[in-house]
RNA sequence: GGGCGGGUAGCUCAGUUGGGAGAGCGGCGGCCUUACAAGCCGUAGGUCACAGGUUCGAGCCCUGUUCCGCCUACCA
């Protein structure tokens, strides 16, 4: 026993370190790439490299935990690789920022020395996030750790982007794209994330030459007018039909615009004249391509207005809105403003609003991986779990637009794109040429823009496991078994991993996707910084243990529902490590020796013996059932309920006697050797939800060896089955169990205080429930607290007793002189009412012909037998009744 | 605008092919019973949002209404 023991308070600190330390110095993490067994393999969701530990992550990576380690004591080779990602936006802000306290910044000290201090910045924090994931016990194989940024991934990236670009799939060109100007980098659709806001709907008149009013547009915009270059309308618009001009002349600068003809301008909307700005909105984008308009740029990459802005040249874009309207307003131009709730999209960076933009990127045609992507899901090959985000990922999926990969920043992997200055070639290469291939200039320039983070972090179930080169692991571990992850990242990633995946890997980068929930605060609300409501998981591991957060969290992780989280949900957790605990303590107690030959299936076994080991295997069966089913939280439920009120409530009670040498030496042999199978069991059981507690105590119990994390799941391996589960114990327990709970409950109601020791009578007409109780006596005297228990066939009802009923039993606590009639008449009316309401839904359903001809004959019967024994307890609780009546009189 | 999820005990939520409404926390009453007061024993509390329908039978299936949450969108 170690000294912890002798603390009837669980502390988790040092333990926690104490074993981590252990296992990974045991090297209990490491996956076995020569290992001749099932694989079961993990990728982490790569946290960013800037991250710290909140929530979601703990949540995830507890999940991903519980199946590894899980897996593991089933006897599987088992890869978790961990690892981050290198953020690219996220990472180069905080350096950027730190650069500025030095009243410096990237343009300064030029792109290399940047990089390097990226770099720089890496090795001195950013392995924050992972000494973080360590504290929540994430048992992954970090001698595989890896870095989106790595050597080898950014090998991975390049023979992607060359082979893609090759295959003419990436492509570069001017289209709109959604812009930062604070981040000043292009954004894909999803960074943008959309909200309403309150705006105001700008109704402006464009004269036609020569000054006659003309049509009248709206916009939420108006800045942006500048840079319109049509006036569109839908061709079956009769109001538009016969116009004085096919032209009208933009305010403010003077320009004619054609007036044109489109099916999507919506009649029904405003005036059904829509002004067309082709630069800086994507609807006006297309339907300008479609009629060949010119696209002027009117904001520039800083969010200012540039020189086709005439005199608003240089003017931030939200300034240049008012003085717009200002200018509108003093010519008579605007005609009307209304409120107008809009949808605007912000930077999921830095929040700044997005101003849609022309500018030359690069993309990645995704028809065709996004079909092979879809067909992967329909066909089975990857399954979603819950199943309803097949759905949201169809339609995502069925939408989806190209993908534009580049971005304007440094920190990242750079597009391995050069262009000949001499003449113009452009070389996709996966080494850096020296020189143009073409006419053999040497002044080639490399393209200065860099990948999307999520391109590389596309590849990271393959990439992580040495690809391109054809490795062991790759060999042994891909396809990975599950990926587990939020719904947030279904899209940016998750789809994206399935398409590369496919596409270089020919085959799934995973077979199923565990989509677990949100965890929000107490009022379901997303947990955020500038909300203030953010519970921090390592100040919840400091105060309550991980094993108190890790079972809280799964728990609660049922599936398509967030988790709403309160430290006061995480103390009751805590609380039920500490039972646990404290029924290790008792049990070391007594437990000397390991009792690992000890023949369960012995007939010798009394009743609480083969209960619990009945409760056992249910609890095993129930604990697998709802793993394999990625129902973590019902494992979590069938284990609370088990070692509380099962083992500790019942089982460790029944057999104190035994233990304290009180019964035969054969009885303490026999529930010693049971109390220590399903301790062990139970420990083992548990030791993936509360890895730490579990391992403490695993080194405490007697013939124990090494870790519990190499033990085996009850029933496999070296781990023997237990006997299958015993209907005629479980059935005699319940009711030895109801004898129990009558007396306390009559014990309670007629407030009989604990340390007075009763007598019980137990009558019944059925010798079997008269035999069965008396067999069973001792327990009963022993956790009801009697002095004296008689049971007899039915006879004589005892006078001055308050009574109650177990099934055909009559149970009657002798209250000698002190017994309240009034009291006893209250309680036994209270409880015949009860029963008389179930009896009449009963018999409502036993007197319906239809019910009795089309229900099934087992239910009938079912509901028969339950009403007959209604019917039993009802007449005994009414004879006491009367009973009772007449002695009170 | 479209889509999705949810409304079950005071609170947070389970409830897997339709067959006697559950847990945890909280409340109340009683206990320092030698593993545990972070505990033990007992107990109260629900028209399963509302209205219809299918069925012998609905928390569960169908339709409509309503409230809340999320996602999404090309009404400028």
């Amino acid at each position: 026993m170690t000294d912890n023991l002798r603390n009837k308070e669980y502390s988790p600190r040092e333990v926690e370190k104490k074993w981590y330390a252990f296992w990974e110095k045991e090297g209990l993490f490491c996956a076995d790439d020569n290992g001749s067994g099932k694989k079961f393999s993990i990728v982490i969701p790569p946290p960013n490299v800037t991250g710290v530990l909140h929530m979601g992550h703990s949540l995830n990576i507890t999940l991903q935990d519980i199946l590894c380690r899980y897996h593991r004591l089933l006897g599987e080779d088992v890869l978790w690789i961990p690892g981050t990602d290198h953020a690219g936006i996220a990472t180069q802000n905080v350096v950027e920022r730190s650069l500025a306290e030095k009243n410096t910044d990237r343009h300064q000290i030029g792109r290399e020395r940047f990089i390097a201090e990226v770099w720089k910045w890496r090795s001195q924090y950013g392995s924050a996030i992972i000494h973080q994931l360590k504290s929540l016990g994430a048992s992954c194989d970090w001698e595989r750790e890896r870095f989106t940024m790595d050597e080898g991934l950014s090998r991975a990236v390049r023979k992607v982007f060359v082979q893609l670009y090759d295959e003419g799939l990436i492509y570069r060109g001017n289209y709109i794209i959604n812009w930062c100007p604070r981040c000043r980098t292009a954004l894909a659709e999803i960074e943008v994330e959309h909200e309403e806001l309150d705006g105001h709907l700008y109704h402006i008149v464009y004269p036609y030459p020569g000054g006659k009013t003309g049509p009248v547009v709206a916009t939420t915009r108006p800045e942006t007018m500048l840079g319109d270059t049509a006036v569109a309308v839908n061709p079956g618009d009769q109001r538009y039909a016969n116009l004085p001009s096919d032209h009208v002349v933009l305010p403010l600068t003077g320009r004619e615009i054609p007036i044109i003809r489109d099916k999507y301008v919506d009649m029904s909307f405003g005036t059904g004249a829509l002004k067309i700005t082709p630069a800086h909105d994507p609807n006006d984008f297309e339907i300008g391509r479609r009629h060949g308009l010119q696209e002027l740029k009117v904001i520039d990459d800083d969010g200012k207005m540039t020189a086709d802005a005439g005199e608003y040249a240089g003017m931030d874009r939200f300034k240049c809105r008012s003085a717009v309207v200002e200018a509108l307003s003093a010519l008579g131009l605007l005609v009307k403003v209304e409120d107008h709730k809009h949808a605007v999209g912000h930077c999921y960076r830095c929040h700044t609003i997005v101003e849609p933009n022309l500018s030359l990127q690069w993309f990645v045609k995704t028809e065709s991986l996004a079909k092979d992507a879809v067909s992967a899901v329909k066909t089975g090959n990857i399954r979603i779990i819950p199943e309803k985000w097949s759905k949201d990922y169809y339609i995502w999926m069925e939408n989806i637009r190209d993908w534009c990969i580049s971005r304007q920043i440094w920190w990242g992997h750079r597009i391995p794109a050069w262009t000949c200055e001499s003449c113009g070639r452009v070389i996709v290469a996966v080494d850096d040429p020296d020189l143009c291939p073409d006419c053999g200039s040497e002044s080639i320039v490399q393209d200065s823009d860099v990948l999307d983070t999520w391109f590389s972090s596309a590849l990271w179930p393959f990439s992580t496991m040495g690809w391109p080169d054809n490795t062991r692991l790759l060999e042994q571990f891909y396809p990975t078994s599950v990926l587990v992850t939020g719904f947030d990242i279904l899209f940016f990633w998750v789809a994206r991993m399935m398409m590369m995946g496919l596409h270089f890997k020919g085959d799934v980068p995973f077979h199923d996707v565990y989509v677990h929930a949100l965890v929000r605060d107490e009022d379901g609300k997303k947990m955020s910084k500038s909300t203030g409501n953010v519970i921090d998981p390592l100040s919840i591991i400091e105060k309550y243990g991980t094993d108190a957060l890790r079972f809280t969290l799964t728990a609660f992780a049922a599936q398509g529902r967030d988790i709403k989280l309160s430290e006061k949900r995480i103390e009751g957790y805590r609380n039920f490590i500490n039972k646990l605990w404290n029924a290790a303590r008792f049990s070391f107690m007594h437990l000397k020796e390991a009792h690992e030959t000890f023949d369960l299936d012995k007939k010798s076994l009394c009743l609480p013996d083969k209960w619990i080991l009945s409760r056992l295997k249910k609890t095993i069966d129930e604990v697998k059932e709802a793993l394999d089913g990625y129902r973590f939280n019902e494992a979590a439920a069938a284990l609370y309920g088990f070692v509380w009120h099962e083992f500790c409530d019942w089982y460790l009670e029944a057999v104190k006697p035994a233990l304290y040498g009180k019964l035969s030496e054969k009885d303490r042999d026999s529930a010693l050797s049971v109390l220590w199978r399903v301790l062990r069991d139970t420990i083992i059981l548990l030791h993936p939800f509360i890895p730490f507690v579990t391992e403490e105590i695993w080194h405490s119990l007697p013939g124990t060896k090494g870790s519990v994390m190499a033990a085996a799941f009850p029933g496999t391996g070296r781990n023997a089955a237990l006997p299958p589960r015993d209907p005629d114990a479980e059935r005699d327990m319940d009711i030895v169990i109801g004898v129990i709970t009558v007396v306390r409950n009559i014990r309670g109601e007629m407030n009989v205080p604990p340390s007075l020791a009763l007598s019980v009578i137990v009558q019944s007409d059925n010798d079997e429930t008269i035999n069965k109780i008396s067999r069973h006596r001792d327990i009963i005297v022993n956790l009801a607290r009697l002095e004296n228990l008689t049971v007899s066939i039915a006879g004589e009802k005892p006078g001055g007793t308050a009574t109650s009923v177990v099934g055909d039993a009559v149970v009657s606590v002798l209250l000698k002189g002190v017994i309240d009639f009034e009291l006893e008449i209250n309680r036994l009316e209270k409880k015949m009412a009860k029963i008389g309401n179930q009896m009449h839904g009963l018999s409502k359903k036993l007197s319906n012909m239809d019910y009795l001809k089309k229900a099934p004959a087992q239910v009938v019967e079912k509901t028969r037998a339950n009403h007959e024994e209604l019917a039993g307890e009802l007449e005994r609780l009414s004879l006491n009744l009367e009973k009772i009546r007449s002695m009170e009189t």
